[in-house]
DNA sequence: CTGAAAGCGCTTACAG
DNA sequence: CTGAAAGCGCTTACAG
């Protein structure tokens, strides 16, 4: 900008008018800093406009795995909310891991973002407090931070596995299997204990041999799935905790049918939508999140957070919808 | 630091060194330095030591969408070799928008990052030059840029297609249709050109009522479908130029079949892998790229042109797998 | 081992 | 309408 003056003549401060459109510029004077501008290749720096003026237009976001479709839709819908406010998004993918949530929440926040949308891992989210406290907007999404009070965009996971589990009993199951992620992430638990209410608040006992909570590896699917099908008393249903999980049961299904060919394949409703579960046969019947719906909710509480008045802490909590396709409506034997 | 340093009674430059570890500062010295910064809860502003230091250890990556799986696995990929090297990754979507990415390239290079990714759109991409002119490193991805020259890491569309009509062929088809994306897209154009040129190495010739070029709407499916499909010398093999055309067709097959049960299924070959593709049936055979292999790629080239030396322009192009499921398998009629 | 000064490239607050 | 000075929060280059 320096360079650009001297070459224009003019001082430092009218080539920043110019520069930013601030009204108040003679035109031929304009002209002139245009002219040098384009001469001398000049870039506004950013990120000098940024610590003169103390907020960086840029918030982080910190997912999951940013290349599962559903933390991926999510954060495209963040990023749209963020253009229209003519921010840029920092984005990063924690693996579960907390030490590596928590590197990449204050590297962002080091950069001075002037806000964060987090789902949260792990047990402490206290080391976000000072950022907070400096003014950092922070917004945890998914899942609720562990031991902070901040904002929060859930969904009804409870009200969604019952709903699902209802779907089944009404469809005439009684021995009903529930396969969810391993028990320590927050809507694993809530999910299962959507089931045990169904279940018990239709009237009927929680057996502990048909839950299994395990990251959804091929070995811990094959594992619980023989021992719910090929027992004595067999599940005739199941209900998957989440996409991952569906796919893999599902895939477990296909192949000891080829392999052994036996088994009755049991209904199945999936916790989260995925792609062509609609081209199965059958179709898979599932309870379905809306992930872009929560990141543009998420995003919008951000920015209302940012506004800087001092606000109420808020905690909202998105529905599920059931969607019926044919895996979930297949009668016991 | 200020405060830090006042609090702790040391120069400013003293706090700096205990801040980042540099060598040569006496224990003492350096624990008073400590306590001061964890009483005022002192974080180092990494956006005024980027404007002094000159870099910012962050990148930009500017895809298609952050939401389809292709480009969200391919992005995190890119944000797994940054975190190796400490940068952060700012993100964006161009949804095939010129100017949408012409904005968020340039955004990302006024907050001066070190480098970008893009997959290029559109028939600009000049206004680039003064940026790498000025030390951006740049590296495009998937297609090449369009009047640039600049690195870029591609795919083997041509061989790929190839391989996948020659499969075909090897199967006995020889009306094979073509349905690929819009033909300004660098990618559709390569893989129809992949497809002539298989048809017309093998002896065959290239049928032009057998290829559409289109967004893949539903509407512009089932009409290309109709067309091909229901004529009196219908196609017996499809190939598909994308996953999503490759999910709309076999939505539309889907639906026709269930509406008026009529129709044979043809063949069919896709390009791109997707999720559950082995799970339908007859199982989806695939020309799969590898989009995280892609990413890494792009992002391992974008370090080593940004360590400054003076390097030739490299062109990548990645291989394709033919992966057989069963729907690429199936004899004509 | 410690520190005072200058400067990265801008904007703010003011003066003319 | 235009500009000179100070300062955002750090690091660099030097001196002691």
């Amino acid at each position: 900008m320096n360079d650009v003056a001297a070459a224009a003549g003019v001082a430092l401060k009218t080539v920043s008018r110019v520069v930013n459109d601030e009204p108040g510029v003679n035109p031929a004077t304009a002209e002139k800093v245009k002219a040098a501008i384009d001469a001398l290749g000049f870039r506004r720096n950013d990120g000098a406009r940024t610590l003169r003026r103390g907020h960086t237009a840029s918030i982080g976001v910190v997912v999951r795995d940013l290349a599962d479709p559903f933390y991926s839709t999510l954060t495209r819908a963040v990023e749209e909310v963020a253009l229209t406010h003519g921010f840029l998004v920092f984005t990063g993918s924690s693996d579960e891991s907390p030490s590596r949530q928590r590197e990449l929440a204050l590297a962002f926040c080091a950069r001075r973002v002037d806000g964060v949308v987090i789902v949260p891992v792990g047990e402490d989210h206290l080391y976000l407090q000072p950022e907070i406290a400096a003014g950092v907007a922070a917004v945890f999404v998914d899942r609720p931070a562990a031991n902070l009070e901040a904002d929060a965009v859930l969904v009804d996971n409870v009200g969604g596995v019952r709903k699902g589990i209802e779907h089944l009993l009404a469809h005439g199951h009684r021995r009903i299997a529930f396969l969810g992620d391993a028990p320590d992430i927050f809507t694993a638990g809530e999910r299962v204990r959507g089931y045990r209410e169904a279940l018990t608040a239709a009237g009927h006992l929680v057996d502990p041999s048909l839950i299994s909570m395990a990251s959804p590896t091929r070995a811990a699917v094959r594992a619980a799935l023989e021992r719910m099908l090929d027992g004595p008393s067999p599940a005739t249903a199941l209900f998957t905790g989440n996409s991952r999980l569906t796919v893999a049961v599902l895939r477990d299904l296909a192949e000891q049918q080829q392999e052994h060919g036996r088994r009755r394949r049991p209904a199945l409703v999936g916790f989260d939508d995925f792609e062509v579960a609609d081209l199965l046969s059958p179709g898979v019947t599932v309870i379905a999140q809306d992930p872009a719906r929560i990141g543009r909710a998420a995003a919008e509480l951000l920015f209302r957070r940012m506004d800087g008045k001092n606000r109420e802490i808020v905690r909202r909590e998105l529905p599920t919808r059931l969607i019926v396709r044919g895996s979930g409506e297949m009668p016991p034997p």
